[in-house]
DNA sequence: TACGTAAGTATCGTTGCGGAAACCAGGGTG
DNA sequence: CACCCTGGTTTCCGCAACGATACTTACGTA
């Protein structure tokens, strides 16, 4: 996850490119794999899949199946999983307080190079 | 720089791959490029000027060359990249508190497979 | 004249993450 | 019988990060 700023690239990223978005979506409440898509715009059901797989290997959440058809699955963040969210606020904050001096940064840089 | 725990791939990395080593060679003060090759085993010498000059690039660091033959360039961390370094140890923090909760889950969804 | 030295470049190859598109299972519905 | 539904899986592909190896520069020294 990139802390806060989606259209420049800085430095501080938790997991793979979901987790962060995944564990917001998951702090209110339990939900559904097609629940989580919809504001996960335009991750492919496989990346979806492969991220909820890590996250429930590392126990950042937990997968309920239900066996009826069609299939019903619903995902839930633990305690430690609120934990890593916790963190991953924190790290929000400081790209907060510092994206404007990265930014200012690269521009001098920028202009150095000319 | 995964925080902590170099045996265990743990979702938590600040950088690219060695963003946070370089700021913790360079805590104590000025440092040669030769020198940082040193501490940062195994890194080559162009990953390492990539990792450099992206951190110059954002304001994480300067860099002082000299004009002598042969060269000398030192590299000196900043404010903005002590406040990275920060985070980082929080992170590193972090990881040290639920990384045994981490694994213990790994365990458990290794076992469940079985 | 050849060599050493510091800080890189240049070139090539490997690996892994992420994405696109298609396919699947299995019961409910028309 | 064909189609719809959800929650995937499978296959293929591209890009960027990382790494190994060799080369360069330009001056002081043997």
């Amino acid at each position: 996850m990139f802390s806060g700023c989606e259209e420049v690239s800085v430095p501080v990223r938790i997991g793979d490119k979901w987790t962060g978005k995944i564990l917001v979506c998951l702090k209110d409440g339990k939900r559904r794999f097609s629940e989580l898509q919809v504001p996960l715009q335009g991750v492919t059901p496989k990346v979806l899949t492969e991220s909820l797989r890590a996250m429930e290997r590392d126990g950042f959440l937990l997968r309920h199946a239900h066996p009826e058809v069609p299939p019903r699955v619903e995902y839930e963040i633990t305690d430690l999983g609120r934990t890593l969210l916790e963190l991953m606020e924190t790290t929000c904050d400081w790209t907060a307080a510092h994206l404007t001096e990265l930014l200012q940064a690269r521009r001098a840089y920028q202009e150095r190079a000319v």
